[in-house]
RNA sequence: UGGGGUGUAGCCAAGAGGUAAGGCAACAGACUUUGACUCUGUCAUCUCAGUGGUUCGAUCCCACUCACCCCAGCCA
C-alpha cells in the first residue's frame, strides 16, 4: 500500500523531532447520527494511518453529546464500517462516558469566575450574541456570583428546569470579532434519554467544550477535523487552558472531500433514502461505505484513492470516475475476467462441425496465473459484441472483426469474416466467418498477426442474464431468448438494467468474488449477505470508448 | 462593509527566497491472446489569482487588490 504523505505528517514529524510531543495518537470522532460515507473514510485513513507512521494508536470515540438523533444503531454500523476498511482502534470510547469528568471542569471554570448559568431565552441570546459586524452586548445574568451559579448549574444537572430555561455559559468576551468566542454555550438543559447514559443526565455539554477535553482526558495529540472548525480552534485552545489539563492536545484541520455528482450531506443522503429515490443506505448508487461495499469497491481501492487523492486545507472537488479507476487497479490482479456479451451479434463458423462442442482453456486472469484456469466452451454459433464488427475496416486503428479480416477470439482461435446477413435496413444481423484450426489458443501459433483480439460467447451454452443494478443477478431461461434468433438490441432504453449473454463459468459464482468483464465492468458479490449484485457500470469500463 | 481560511495545469497535490516534484486525466508512439494492462514520450517557461515593492534573485518576504469557502444552533 502506498504510504500516506501529507502536511499533517511534516507537522507530526516536527513535533516529535523538536520535542512538543514524544508519541502520536490521534482519534475518529463520529457522531453516531448516521452512516459513514466516502468524506468518513477520509478522515478515518488520514487518521489512522497517520498514526500508523509513527507508531501511534487512534481511539475510536463517539461523540455523543447529544442524545437527540443519536442511537445505537449506528454504533454498530460505524464500527461494522471501520471493520471493514480493515482498522482496528486502539480503543472504543464515547464522548458521554466522559460526561462525570466534564461536568467537573465545567465546575472549575466557574469557580474561577469564567463560566455562569444564563436565563436568556434561544431568541434573547441570539439579540445578544451581536452579528457578524457589531458586537454583542452582555447578558444581564453575567455577573452571578460564584456562589449562585454554582447552586444554579446543580440544580440543572438535578433537573430542577426545564429544557431551554437556564444554560451554562463561558465567559469570556461578547465584543470577541470571533463570534464563537462571544461567551458559548457550554450545556443546555435537554430533558432526553440519551442511548448510553439514559436518563441520569438532563444537561448535555456543547462540542466546543466536550470535544477538547475528551481529546485531553485520552492524551490525544493531534486532533484532526474539517475546515470549518478552523473558527473553533481559539475557542478549543481557551477550554484546554482555563480547564487546566494536565495533557494539551492540539487541533489540526484539513480540507473536505468533495466528489464530482456525489452528494455527501448527511440532510440529502437522508432525503433519497426517506423520500424512496434509492432502495436504503446499502444502495449501490450512495456514496455511504455501504453503498461502495454493495457497488464491489474493496478497502483497498478506497484506501488507495483517500491516500493517493492527497490532503490540503483546501475543499477539494475530485473526479468520481478516479474511484472506479483505483478499483480496477486493486482488482486488475485480483478478479476472474469472465466473458459476457452485452449487445450480441451472431456469428457462425461455416467449417466448424454442426453439433460439436469443445472446451478451451482459458486463464482466469492472463496477468495472474495464480487464479488457475476454466474451461470454456466453443462451438459453431457463438456470439460477439456488436461494437467488434464493422463491414469496412474505417482506419489502421480500427483492431476489431471487419468482412475479409481475421481475429482471434479470446482464448479460442483466428476468425475469418467471410460474408454478412443484413435485416432490411441494412444492418448486420449474422457473420459468416471461418476458423482456422491451427490456429487454436496456447498451441503456440505465430504464423500470422490477427487484426486484434475480441471475446465471444458460445450461442447454445451461454445464459442470459439480467445485469441489474439493485437486484441480485437473475438468470432469465425463457425459450424466446435461448435460441439463436435473439439478436435484436435489448438494452437500448435502460440505464439500470442491461441483458447479456454470460459464460457458463458465471454460474456458480461465490459470495466474496469479484469479476472483471472485459471492457464491460464489474461483477461482485456481497461479502455478508451472500447476496449476489451485478454491477454494470460503464464508468467502469476498461475502455474509454464505452 | 467583522473575523477566519484558501487561491500552483482539466482534477488532486508538493515546493516555504535560488530558478515549478508526483499522481489522475489527455495526447503521441511501442507492445499485447481485446485497443485494457505495461512501457516510452509530450503536457505550467509573457509560470504559481492580480498589481506593485524589497532582493543579485520572489510561487515563497512586504503592501494593496480580486475571487471563492466558513462563522451570527441551547447541532456536530
Amino acid at each position: 500500500m502506498t504510504e500516506i504523505n501529507n502536511f499533517i505528517k511534516t507537522i507530526m514529524e516536527k513535533d516529535l523531532e523538536e520535542g512538543r510531543v514524544d508519541y502520536i495518537r490521534t482519534r475518529f470522532p463520529p457522531e453516531p447520527n448516521a452512516y459513514l460515507h466516502i468524506g468518513h473514510a477520509r478522515a478515518i485513513v488520514n487518521d489512522f494511518e497517520l498514526a500508523k507512521c509513527f507508531g501511534g494508536t487512534t481511539n475510536l470515540r463517539f461523540d455523543d453529546t447529544n442524545p437527540v438523533n443519536e442511537g445505537a444503531q449506528y454504533v454498530d454500523a460505524i464500527i461494522d464500517d471501520l471493520k471493514w476498511l480493515g482498522y482496528t482502534p486502539a480503543n472504543v470510547f464515547f464522548g458521554s462516558d466522559y460526561f462525570e469528568k466534564t461536568y467537573e471542569r465545567a465546575i472549575l471554570l466557574i469557580k474561577k469566575g469564567l463560566a455562569y448559568v444564563d436565563d436568556l431565552t434561544p431568541e434573547q441570546m441570539t439579540e445578544y450574541r451581536g452579528t457578524l459586524t457589531e458586537p454583542g452586548k452582555n447578558s444581564p445574568w453575567r455577573d452571578r456570583s460564584i456562589e449562585e451559579n454554582l447552586k444554579l448549574f446543580e440544580e440543572m444537572r438535578a433537573g430542577k428546569y426545564a429544557n431551554g430555561e437556564k444554560t451554562l455559559r463561558a465567559k469570556i468576551d461578547m465584543a470577541h470579532p470571533n463570534i464563537n468566542m462571544r461567551d458559548p454555550v457550554m450545556y443546555r438543559i435537554l430533558h432526553v434519554p440519551h442511548h448510553r447514559q439514559g436518563n441520569k443526565w438532563c444537561i448535555y455539554p456543547m462540542y466546543d467544550f466536550a470535544h477538547p477535553l475528551q481529546d485531553s482526558f485520552e492524551g490525544i495529540t493531534h486532533s484532526m477535523c474539517s475546515l470549518e472548525y478552523d473558527n473553533h480552534r481559539i475557542l478549543y485552545d481557551w477550554f484546554v487552558e482555563k480547564c487546566e489539563m494536565e495533557h494539551v492536545p492540539h487541533q489540526y484541520e484539513w480540507g473536505r472531500l468533495n466528489i464530482t455528482n456525489t452528494i455527501m450531506s448527511k440532510r440529502y443522503l437522508r432525503q433519497l433514502v426517506e423520500g424512496g429515490y434509492v432502495t436504503g443506505y446499502d444502495d449501490p448508487r450512495m456514496p455511504t461505505l455501504v453503498g461502495l461495499r454493495r457497488k464491489g469497491l474493496t478497502p483497498e481501492a478506497i484506501k488507495e484513492f483517500i491516500i493517493y487523492t492527497g490532503l490540503s486545507r483546501i475543499n477539494s472537488t475530485t473526479d468520481a470516475n478516479d474511484l472506479d479507476n483505483f478499483l480496477r487497479e486493486d482488482q486488475k490482479l485480483k478478479a476472474t475476467r469472465p466473458m459476457a456479451i452485452l449487445n450480441p451479434l451472431k456469428v457462425v463458423i461455416d467449417n466448424y462441425p454442426e453439433g460439436k462442442i469443445e472446451y478451451l482453456d482459458a486463464d482466469n486472469n492472463m496477468e495472474n496465473p495464480e487464479l488457475g484456469k476454466r474451461k470454456i466452451p466453443f462451438g459453431k454459433y457463438l456470439y460477439i459484441e456488436q461494437d467488434d464488427f464493422i463491414e469496412v475496416k474505417p482506419n489502421r486503428k480500427w483492431k476489431r472483426l471487419c468482412l475479409g479480416e481475421e481475429v482471434r477470439l479470446m482464448h479460442a482461435y483466428f476468425i475469418k469474416c467471410e460474408s454478412i446477413v443484413k435485416d432490411e435496413n441494412g444492418n448486420p444481423i449474422e457473420l459468416h466467418c471461418t476458423y482456422d484450426p491451427a490456429t487454436k489458443s496456447g498451441s503456440g501459433f505465430e504464423g500470422r498477426k490477427p487484426n486484434g483480439t475480441i471475446h465471444f460467447v458460445e450461442a447454445t451454452t451461454a445464459k442470459k442474464a439480467q445485469f441489474n443494478l439493485f437486484e441480485p443477478l437473475v438468470w432469465d431461461e425463457t425459450e424466446e431468448t435461448k435460441g439463436l434468433d435473439f439478436i435484436e438490441r435489448l438494452n437500448k432504453n435502460s440505464w439500470n438494467k442491461v441483458y447479456g449473454f454470460v459464460e457458463e463459468s458465471l454460474q456458480d459464482t461465490k459470495p466474496g468474488d469479484h469479476y472483471q468483464f472485459i471492457r464491460q465492468g464489474y461483477y461482485c458479490t456481497d461479502k455478508d449477505s451472500t447476496k449476489d449484485n451485478l454491477i454494470f457500470n460503464r464508468t467502469c469500463s476498461l475502455k474509454s470508448s464505452f
